[in-house]
DNA sequence: TACCATGATTCGTC
DNA sequence: GACGAATCATGGTA
């Protein structure tokens, strides 16, 4: 009687409770979660560990970097990615193991009242259900915090990319060279600029800039660079001679400076 | 501290 | 996508 009795309040407490929540029962499968677990794949923080440095990497090449330049900030960049993901697994393994526990804890609860009230299975998965739901909320949430740290992480160093350094005295020297013994011409290959990025242990996007704000410069303002221009031809002169001398053979990397830019001037005897 | 030099960025054009 | 032009922002110096 006793069962019977307990079985039909179950019935009578389902159907209350389901017209009750019928319209929370079906919720759409989480875009937001989605989106934040494709970012912290992309961004290397969750996802296997192997892939952490790659993605980091591929994080940042999407925002036009490149992981051999400035090797000091890109592995600093790496550190504070690889404490952010640390957290971000650590404080993930706690959630779940709490979720865990406390889904345990109120499983066994309802058990033990389902002896004293009308609880059904169902109820309890319903209760179990509800619990994930609110950690997985609680978890939403520690994904977008770390969303946000791994942006701000970036947003800082990209700023530190930003902040302007000159180059070296010996790198100015090689891309005048080339840019004064080719006046004519001063739009190096990409094969070229490669080659001058070596050299001045600097980028490629570098090298393109200096050479885009060297000729618009020269253009602008040829009264003020004669004298360098000058000094450089005399220089690529100088060693045109040298290379002869050594082998007469050899040809020389300058182009001989015909139209394009104005050449510099030299002195009739032949002097600046 | 003002000023100039210069590397980087942005935007429009081809 | 490369380039020119304008502009920004920082480094260096008098």
């Amino acid at each position: 009687m006793k069962a019977a009795l307990f079985s039909v309040l179950c019935d009578i407490k389902e159907k209350t409770v389901l017209s009750m929540r019928g319209a929370e029962e079906e919720e759409p499968p989480d875009a937001q979660i989605m989106r934040l677990d494709n970012m912290l794949l992309a961004e290397g923080v969750s996802g296997p560990e192997k892939g952490a440095a790659a993605a980091a990497a591929a994080a940042l090449a999407a925002a036009g970097e490149s992981l051999n330049d400035n090797s000091a900030e890109h592995s600093d960049y790496r550190d504070k990615l690889a404490q952010i993901r640390q957290i971000y697994h650590s404080e993930m393994e706690k959630y779940e193991q709490a979720c865990n526990e406390f889904t345990t804890h109120v499983m066994n609860l309802l058990r033990e009242q389902s002896r004293t009230r009308p609880i059904s299975p169902k109820e309890i998965e319903r209760m179990v259900a509800i619990i994930q739901r609110k950690f997985s909320s609680i978890q939403m949430q520690l994904k977008q915090s770390t969303c946000e740290a791994v942006m701000i992480l970036r947003s800082r160093f990209l700023d530190a990319r930003r902040k302007r350094r000159n180059f070296t005295k010996q790198a100015i020297e090689i891309l005048n060279e080339y840019f004064y013994s080719h006046l004519a011409n001063p739009y190096p290959s990409e094969e070229v600029k490669e080659e001058l990025a070596k050299k001045c242990s600097i980028t490629v996007s570098q090298v393109s800039n200096w050479f885009g704000n060297k000729r618009i410069r020269y253009k602008k303002n040829i009264g003020k660079y004669q004298e360098e221009a000058n000094l450089y031809a005399v220089k690529t002169a100088v060693d045109a001679t040298n290379t002869s001398t050594h082998s007469s053979q050899a040809s020389s990397p300058h182009t001989p400076n015909s139209g394009g830019y104005p050449a510099p001037c030299y002195t009739p005897d032949g002097r600046l």
